[in-house]
RNA sequence: GCGCCCGUAGCUCAACCGGACAGAGCACCUGCCUUCUAAGCAGGAUGUUGCAGGUUCGAGUCCUGCCGGGCGCGCCA
């Protein structure tokens, strides 16, 4: 609908007096705009105050011309100029009821485009190491990345879904040390777990699972000797007494030995992830090892890349990237003076390697403390000869977490924080998804336990189910008063559908797809969220206000084909949303 | 110190590459269930968009400077 205006404009600025001096790039392309008062109509254009300078005239004139150069449609019954020179268009009734017809031909596939059609796209989200359960915080980035994928998907992209797995570096080896320790302990050895450990409830519990195929690991003899380790916390550094307590567990078990405690933690936990996941409805289609990438030489391939651009040096036996040529703060070590790679090694390799895998956008969501990383990974892909456009960051701002007044703690190390699955547990899968994407992605979240607990009922994720429920409970009403509904006959009675109830549902059924474009183009979820309340604001509305169950077979088949595009539009968006569409409540 | 993000109603948040009188929910008050589920509806109060300038037909939105909050500035990941 909207575009039909558009290419209406369009074709009208073309053939304005004195539009070609300005040339093609001076041309500027037509905006046409919901309006938000339906007093100003349906759409709005503000090209006439756009053109005022470089043509040099008044709005209110230049607005008049267009009008003027706009044919006679069936689509527009009206066009009037407001305000400084907005020109607003009225359409035809006739356009909502096609309208509302298509939503019912189309189902499910309602309100999707294909804006993106031709593009390959790569969602990477979530991506938390590792080393622990996740917690709420990663439940937003859940909660984002898949709805952002689903509207990347409704819009005719080539969505691709995926997790980067840290199954490399230090904190694994933390880790690993830390169920080594668990396990020790279990067997009544006395020794302390680092300050630098994990020490969740998680970490005993690998240790008992796994310990039974660790005999051999698990004996006094592993112990260091007495003071050979530097002092830990609060006397000593904490993080030099845990790098020195794997050096010598990779030294008394040997690498084998250690390497599989830590692909035993990393199983366990990694699988505990995918479960939670799941259940929460984000499924990457693909969970790509860190470690893989070296293993496969991609790491190589892409530091020998940058190399070949010149723009690596050796300082201090290590290797450097000069990031700062491309406008980072510093030049980033690439490979240590101990001949091992960094972690931005593997995350540029792993960039090219999704850019060689043939996807045109890279859209990666992190956390917000994160966007210092943003610059040097943006200036890898550029000294890897790709645009440095194909990268895509969307930061997710941290949600604090609240119990009544009480912030709590959220430190996976210390093993105190609430967990994605105690979140779901609590408020539910529906009401924790649809939480997390109300609000942009860019602004803090508080989140307060008992609130969502004890408003559960009230929850807006609620409101909108209900709609959607009510609507099925008035066909099943209808059923039980062995009446049957045409929606053909629907279709031909839409002309009275006059109320100011039904046009604006009319019309907000006809915006639905528009918003959805938006809500993908802007990767904010929250503006299809918001539409969907009103929408079933809407619905509520009406429905307390006309009875649809009339003796008038004509307006009955009218209302209920109207009532069900709206069901169709709220359980399109509620799927979009990753939130069930309950048909009885 | 430098950099990035944010500051909107009592609270939690919206506001579509700058657009028309800044909108919802919660909380508060008043009404509506012999009628398709009251998890609903109707009505009522709420603002110097942190402060001060600037840009222009027009600024919550862009620029500059302050104030306040968050985050980042490792040969960690």
């Amino acid at each position: 609908m909207k575009k039909q205006v558009e290419q209406l404009v369009a074709a009208a600025i073309a053939r304005l007096p004195g539009i070609d001096a300005l040339g093609a790039d001076g041309l500027p392309v037509p905006e046409i705009e919901r309006t938000r008062d339906r007093r100003h109509g349906d759409y709005a254009c503000n090209i006439a105050m756009r053109l005022a300078k470089p043509l040099g005239g008044k709005p209110r004139d230049i607005a008049q011309a267009i009008i003027d150069l706009i044919p006679a449609a069936d689509l527009v019954t009206r066009m009037e100029i407001a305000g400084p020179g907005f020109i607003n268009f009225h359409l035809a009734p006739a356009a909502f009821h096609a309208e509302v017809a298509r939503v019912l031909a189309r189902g499910d596939t309602y309100g999707h485009g294909d804006t993106g059609r031709g593009r390959k796209i790569c969602v990477e989200y979530v991506s938390a190491n590792p080393t622990g359960p996740l917690h709420v915080g990663h439940g937003r980035h859940a909660a984002y990345g898949a709805t952002v994928a689903n509207l990347l998907r409704a819009t005719g992209h080539e969505v691709h879904e995926e997790y980067y797995v840290n199954d490399a570096g230090r904190q694994m080896d933390i880790l690993a040390l830390s169920v080594w320790i668990r396990m020790l302990q279990s067997a009544g050895i006395d020794i302390a777990l680092p300050a630098g450990g994990y020490r969740g409830g998680y970490v005993r519990d690998i240790a008992a699972a796994a310990a039974p195929a660790f005999t051999s690991a698990v004996a006094a003899t592993h112990l260091p000797a007495a003071g050979s380790l530097p002092d830990d916390a609060p006397d000593g550094d904490a993080d030099l007494h845990v790098d020195a307590w794997i050096d010598h567990a990779r030294a008394t078990l040997g690498e084998d030995t250690f390497r599989a405690i830590l692909d035993c933690a990393l199983d366990s936990i990694l699988g505990d992830i995918r479960d939670d996941m799941d259940a929460f409805g984000a499924r990457p289609a693909e969970w790509f090892s860190e470690r893989s990438l070296t293993d496969s030489g991609a790491v190589q391939h892409a530091l020998d890349k940058v190399a070949a651009s010149g723009k690596t040096y050796e300082k201090d036996g290590a290797i450097w990237f000069r990031a700062t040529d491309y406008g980072d703060e510093k030049d980033r070590v690439v490979v240590r003076d101990n001949g091992r790679t960094t972690y931005f090694a593997s995350d540029i390799a792993y960039h090219l390697h999704k850019r060689e895998r043939g996807f045109d956008t890279l859209l990666d969501i992190w956390g917000a403390d994160h966007h210092g990383y943003v610059p040097r990974v943006r200036a890898g892909i550029e000294a890897m000869g790709e645009s440095p456009d194909i990268l895509e960051v969307q930061l997710v701002q941290f949600v604090a977490l609240f119990r009544g007044d009480v912030k709590q703690q959220m430190s996976t190390r210390s093993g105190e924080f609430i967990t994605l699955r105690e979140l779901r547990d609590e408020v539910g899968n529906d009401a924790a998804r649809f939480f997390f994407v109300s609000r942009s992605n860019d602004q803090h979240l508080d989140f307060d336990l008992e609130l969502a607990k004890s408003q559960s009922n009230d929850n807006p994720v609620y409101y909108i189910q209900y709609a959607h429920a009510r609507v099925w409970s008035v066909m099943r009403e209808l059923e039980s008063r062995n009446l049957t509904w045409s929606e053909s006959n629907g279709r031909a009675h839409l002309h009275l559908l006059t109320a100011d109830h039904e046009q604006a549902l009319l019309q907000r059924l006809a915006r639905y797809p528009e918003i959805v474009a938006l809500a993908a183009r802007q990767r904010a979820p929250q503006h299809l969220v918001h539409d969907l309340r009103e929408l079933a604001h809407e619905l509520h509305t009406y429905y307390n206000a006309h009875r649809f169950i009339v003796d008038d077979a004509g307006l009955r088949d009218a209302r209920l084909l109207l009532i069900n595009a709206v069901r169709q539009v709220i359980c399109n968006g509620l799927t979009l949303v990753g939130v069930s569409a309950p048909q009885s409540m």
